[in-house]
DNA sequence: TAGTCGACCAAAATACAATATTAGTCAAAA
DNA sequence: TTTTGACTAATATTGTATTTTGGTCGACTA
């Protein structure tokens, strides 16, 4: 048996062909045809093509998630985790860039399951991060008046931070920029 | 000279067909009939359509910087200058979200006249937020390693900002995390 | 002479019908 | 349980006739 389920192959696969063409020019006979399958078989595992790019999105979302909660965890205290989890950030998104230039077409075309997608993940997003400054807070290391506001402004700050490569604007400065970004941050949330 | 307030009245009259309609959804013909003029004329003004565009967002802009100095120059201290500009930014740029709404089809079609427009603002932008700074600095207000990097990171801190509301999604709580940010910014770039 | 006009043109956009793809179904079979 | 490919209705694409549009120009006027 092998290790990978055939769901999750088709999943991968259709991963990689969503990730070139974006929704709307992907065809599930397309991937029925990489994943050496029948079209008929991709209604065995999934409802329809937008089932099928919606658990692709989850799948993915959950590698971003698992590589961001690592990075967090990696540091000791509320300051380096809230440092970490910026870096990475930043860093994944603009590895997706790539990712995200195929479904520009698609953006437009307001998919609303998207929208759906999009609101829980900002939501766990804005949660991980209300769980820093928390953390933070019983540290003293922070001294924040709102935590669940400033979470959702520090949520908004980093989804504004990927814009620039997110429109094709390269960046050469960005390690320069997220360091002066979270000197701001740091100092704007610390308690002194 | 009566040439010049003709050139400006179509101006005017272009704008608000422009923010109405876009770019590309706006006929020249339709701008002539408007300002009660043939369209032959509208180019006794301007070269092309695009020139006249250019001219209305030129026009636009300018009241734009104009109304952001005015604020600025509202506050006495550096910190009270950076608040009030970033108040009336955000609020400016939620104004004018309804415009931005007409452009979005024009968004994709990558004019790249308007990217260098753009550039033009941004790196205005940049100078004035800089200017806050330094001034910041020199009054012991603020205390900030690079200060070109940070007026860049601000501006993409703001530009972010406005992110959600160009793309439909309401916010009724605008209010309180612009002051969140601002506290969070203020005290980040505090001499403490 | 600065400003206006409208007929005119080529290029671009649109409308529409014919054609081809595509998402999704299903009965049969492995 | 899983796979298949023929099938269909809906969607997308293509080719073409038609209209609209950006832009020009010579004539006109105040």
């Amino acid at each position: 048996m092998e290790a990978e389920g055939t769901k999750d192959r088709i999943i991968n696969i259709a991963g990689s062909i969503f990730g070139r063409f974006g929704f709307q020019k992907t065809t599930v006979d397309e991937i029925a045809r990489a994943a050496h399958k029948a079209k008929g078989s991709m209604y065995y595992y999934f409802r329809s093509k937008e089932e099928l790019f919606q658990e692709v999105v989850e799948a993915e979302s959950k590698v971003f998630s698992r590589e961001l909660a690592k990075a967090m965890n990696q540091g000791n205290t509320a300051k380096e985790k809230l440092a970490n989890y910026t870096r990475t950030r930043i860093h994944l998104v603009r590895e997706m860039a790539n990712y995200y230039e195929a479904m520009k077409n698609d953006y437009l075309v307001h998919l609303d399951f998207i929208e759906t997608i999009r609101k829980k993940y900002d939501y766990e997003e804005k949660v991980r991060i209300k769980m820093i400054l928390i953390e933070g807070i019983a540290n003293n290391e922070f001294e924040i008046g709102n935590e669940d506001l400033t979470a959702q402004v520090l949520l908004t700050i980093l989804k504004g931070f990927e814009m620039p490569f997110l429109l094709n604007h390269k960046d050469y400065e960005i390690d320069n920029k997220i360091e002066c970004l979270l000197r701001i941050l740091v100092r704007g949330l610390e308690k002194c």
